[in-house]
DNA sequence: CAGGTCGTCCTTTTT
DNA sequence: GGACGACCTG
């Protein structure tokens, strides 16, 4: 039967689409099209074979795959089914199975609940830290990470405590299997899971419950497994508990296993075979992205591993460009290069009509730094996934951990987080009272408040600030209706199996709330009130009087709301985003059709409170916008700024009918890597997060032994052959062109001294005749061996390759060359560390709204001498016009920060910025 | 108790 | 170059 699904595929892919009963290994090597054929063959499986959508669970490793085949179904279907199959990762899937059915593993009324909780590694961190000093072990002799790192091994491993120390070899492990046993019990008193439980905890559910496995089973009848060489222990049994009927496909390939480092096992692909005897194998050999000379470097640098199958990767796209090397002289230098191709590459290939597309590849985050910087001279713009993730910003995780307590009181956690941010008066003194009594009695944190307020355990201003804090958190769980328990059981409990939600990546009902989703249906729109007023002005002085009351008879603390708080005051509108907000959503709502199920402008009174309802709520009342309106620096209207951006992806998330659980869910599984745009022209990330996508032209930076291959990997050859498959993976995301950089001087830490670097090992495995020299400074006589560290000759000698353009602030006086060194020998830090890297920094934290490293004293008003105050206009005889963001420092040392109109936030020194009132 | 300053040690890679 | 903990001071 020919479909349309099947045009335009060899037959291979043919293949991996159509055979769709029983076990399938999909082996599908680097851009053959494995994507391709998957999103088909599940469309096949709906439209061919009428299977029901919500039937096919396909599981991937990152939100990013996720999403990009969610998408990619949803076109080849042509949006017209209503149901669609479940596309979730590991971990997403996991965490609704558990929100669902966890409490079917409580025994006698013990285990965890619905709330639980999602730690983090931050979180992790602090119990293993707790736990390090309770056993009176120095965390210098035992670090908090080795600790950590050694659990999520056991766990990964499928090992517990008791087997953990049963294997221990040395006094060190027997303490790390007693951490290990701390650290389980913490997490199970706080009511939480980590990432690792997530995984274990499904397992273990589907193995204990048979009614909840055979209700799963039920389900999902076609199982499909992605990046199957990346699974761990957990995740393979997790594939064999939901597939057991045997219609499981895992498509993999075992030269990009890159994760073994968390536990993935190599094994679990190279044994599918063994596993199901039945299983028809299909290799996907063909590669359609890169050109033969790209496929044949990274393919020579990959057979340089024993541990592989072999494959026979080919390519039609014949010839192509050479593989690009590029040697700079220092890690300045490589980014500007970097940096020049790409605004080269942009500027010719704008022209055509592909949109342009390429992509900054490195082994280690830190390495962004300078790639950033220098696309920022060129006025590059770029994305950069990874890093510092929106949900990590301390102000975020503070209102989230606020979020998570009043979600689950038990997070103790979350508890030390906030309680005393802002400061509230509860410090170290008190924190060791109640973690004295948790202890001992075995109750949370939370408990031990009220307890110690019962008891009188502490001082009568200790307790008030206590009393307080509880009082923060009772009212905000009001806030969620009374009947906040219940609510949440019918919200994510539902028995039937037919109700497993329609999963989409998100964490949404999607549009057609079943009837489980009782309170979704009622949820109010709230999209008219993303700021609101509630009446009611929580001042302390008021609030101490209630505690005070309050505080004689503890039962008497009401799980009311403090009189005359009224939630559902009118709202008020404040700031200028609510208002574009509620315009967009206006003109969106009028271009709509009317629908049926139209929801209420308004919540109805006595219903649970709206997400941003909660934020807004913790924001006040705890005081903490208070103290960062206070504060009134830079950073703090930063930090208010990301309060904002927060209570705005409550709203959305409210819009889609998403639950507290799933905002926080959402915060604690959706990474940073997975905000890759396809849109984006230059994009920057980790090599690992670079798996799976494709770009015409890549960038390889930091090709040096040490950094990659990694340091760590040097000893252990296991660890060095997944260093080249990471290579492999990497070369092989270039379509067209590959650029392999390198930099002769490297400073690792920021130190001053550059250290030397070798080539890396890979680069020597590529063959020569497949890559062309760019042209590198490194190389010319004054870089000759013997001469020292030259750039200061190389600079010299007219041959400016690549250093910052002079951006000399007096405008025309050139730049004082490298002070002398320690030896005589030219500074490093005078070149580098100078102003003109530092307001680069500036430069790059002001544009996304971070704080700005700037010194952290008390910034004095201008004298006024010069007039240069806040708010001043300006005009600058290179960068033009801007406005005066901040002074600082008096005299010869003043310096100014100007938002220039053209160039952006530049840190000036006032004597010499010849700079102009307006 | 809080907030600031200074020294230490770092760094893989991510759900 | 920066996060974090130890230490010190108001």
């Amino acid at each position: 039967m020919a479909s349309h699904l099947l045009e335009k595929m060899n037959p291979q892919q043919q293949d991996g689409i159509q055979s769709v009963d029983g076990p399938v290994l999909l082996l599908a090597g680097a851009g053959s099209g494995k994507t391709r054929v998957i999103t088909h063959r599940i469309a096949y499986l709906i439209q061919e074979r009428g299977v029901p959508a919500d039937s096919i669970l396909a599981v991937t490793f990152t939100n990013k795959a996720a999403k990009e085949m969610a998408e990619r179904v949803d076109k080849i279907m042509g949006h017209t089914s209503l149901a669609k199959p479940t596309l979730a990762t590991f971990h997403s899937f996991c965490v609704r199975v558990l929100r669902r059915d966890i409490e079917a593993l409580r025994t006698n009324g013990v285990g965890l609940t619905k709330t639980f909780a999602i730690y983090d590694e931050t979180d992790q961190q602090a119990v293993v830290k707790q736990a390090l000093k309770r056993l009176a072990i120095d965390d210098k002799q035992l670090k908090p990470r080795v600790a950590l790192g050694r659990i999520s091994w056991a766990k990964n491993h499928m090992i517990d405590p008791q087997e953990y120390f049963l294997a221990s070899t040395n006094p060190m492990e027997e303490k790390i299997a007693h951490i290990f046993e701390i650290y389980r019990k913490e997490l199970f008193k706080a009511n939480a899971l980590d990432f690792d439980d997530l995984l274990l905890e499904t397992v273990r559910l589907l193995k204990t419950s048979s009614e909840v496995r055979d209700r799963y089973n039920r389900r999902y009848r076609y199982l499909l497994i992605d990046e199957y060489q990346d699974t761990n222990k957990p995740q393979y049994e997790l594939m064999k508990l939901l597939g057991s009927h045997g219609n499981v496909c895992v498509v993999g390939d075992e030269d990009q296993s890159i994760y073994s480092w968390r536990g993935a096992d190599i094994k679990n692909i190279l044994d599918f075979e063994k596993d199901f005897p039945a299983a028809r194998t299909i290799r996907l050999e063909q590669n359609y992205r890169s050109t033969q000379i790209i496929l044949e470097g990274a393919s020579a640098v990959v057979a340089q591993n024993t541990q592989r199958k072999g494959k026979n990767l080919w390519t039609s796209r014949e010839g192509g460009s050479l593989i690009g090397y590029y040697e700079a002289p220092d890690g300045e230098n490589e980014a500007l290069f970097i940096a020049d191709r790409v605004n080269k590459y942009l500027k010719t290939a704008g022209e055509s009509e592909e949109a342009p597309r390429c992509a900054v590849l490195y082994r280690t985050n830190s390495q962004s730094r300078l790639v950033e910087e220098a696309l920022r001279r060129y006025q590059i713009q770029y994305h950069m996934v990874g890093g510092f993730s929106f949900y990590d910003r301390a102000e975020v995780k503070d209102i989230l951990s606020y979020m998570k307590l009043v979600q689950n009181t038990n997070d103790s956690i979350a508890l030390n987080r906030v309680i005393n941010s802002p400061a509230r008066g509860i410090g170290k003194t008190t924190m060791e009272v109640l973690e004295r009594i948790a202890l001992t009695t075995g109750i949370s944190t939370w408990d031990a408040i009220a307890r110690v307020i019962q008891d009188k355990l502490l001082p009568q201003r200790a307790l008030m600030a206590l009393a307080s804090f509880r009082r923060l958190i009772e009212d905000a769980q009001a806030m969620l209706g009374t009947e906040f328990a219940e609510k949440l059981a019918a919200d994510v409990g539902a028995s039937d199996a037919a109700e497993v939600e329609d999963a989409d990546v998100s964490f949404g009902f999607g549009d057609e709330a079943g009837p489980s989703e009782t309170g979704a249906d009622e949820t109010a729109d709230t999209s008219f009130d993303t700021s609101f007023n509630f009446g009611f002005d929580f001042g302390p002085s008021e609030e101490i009087s209630t505690i005070a009351a309050e505080n004689a008879s503890d039962s008497d603390a009401a799980h009311g709301i403090a009189a005359g708080f009224n939630p559902f005051a009118p709202v008020v509108l404040k700031s200028a985003a609510a208002t574009k907000r509620e315009k967009a959503a206006a003109i969106k709502a009028a271009q709509e059709e009317p629908k049926v199920e139209e929801r209420p402008a308004f919540r109805k009174p006595g219903d649970a409170a709206t997400l941003p309802e909660l934020i807004k709520f913790l924001n006040d009342r705890s005081g903490y916008l208070r103290a960062l309106e206070e504060e009134a620096t830079p950073e703090s209207f930063s930090r208010i700024e990301n309060l904002k951006e927060l209570a705005n992806a409550a709203q959305d998330a409210q819009e889609r009918g998403e639950t507290l659980h799933e905002f926080l869910d959402h915060a604690a599984l959706v990474s940073d890597a997975d905000s890759y745009s396809a849109e984006a022209r230059v994009t920057l990330m980790t090599l690992h997060a670079a798996k799976g996508l494709e770009f015409p032209l890549v960038f390889l930076a930091g090709m040096e032994e040490g950094l990659f291959p990694h340091s760590r990997t040097l000893v252990d050859p296991t660890q060095m052959e997944e260093e080249r498959r990471l290579c492999y993976v990497g070369m092989t995301r270039a379509m067209d062109t590959l650029i392999m950089t390198r930099a002769r001087y490297r400073r690792r830490y920021g130190s001053d001294m550059p250290e030397g670097s070798v080539a890396s090992r890979f680069l020597e495995e590529v063959p020569s005749r497949l890559v062309e020299d760019l042209g590198s400074p490194g190389m010319r006589p004054a870089y000759r061996a013997g001469s020292g560290y030259g750039v200061r000759a190389g600079y010299e000698d007219g041959e400016r390759h690549y250093s910052y353009e002079d951006e000399d602030q007096s405008g025309g006086r050139a730049r004082p060359s490298g002070a002398p060194g320690v030896n005589g020998r030219p500074s490093y830090a005078a070149r580098a560390g100078g102003s003109g890297s530092l307001d680069n920094v500036a430069n790059f934290f002001a544009a996304r709204g971070q704080k700005v490293s700037r010194p952290k004293l008390a910034v004095p008003e201008p004298t006024g001498k010069t007039g240069l105050q806040r708010a001043v206009r300006v005009k600058h005889p290179k960068y033009g016009e801007g406005m005066v963001i901040q002074r600082e420092g008096d005299g010869d040392d003043a310096k100014i920060t100007v938002q220039f109109q053209q160039h952006g936030v530049k840190k000036l020194v006032e004597k010499f910025a010849q700079l102009q009132i307006l």
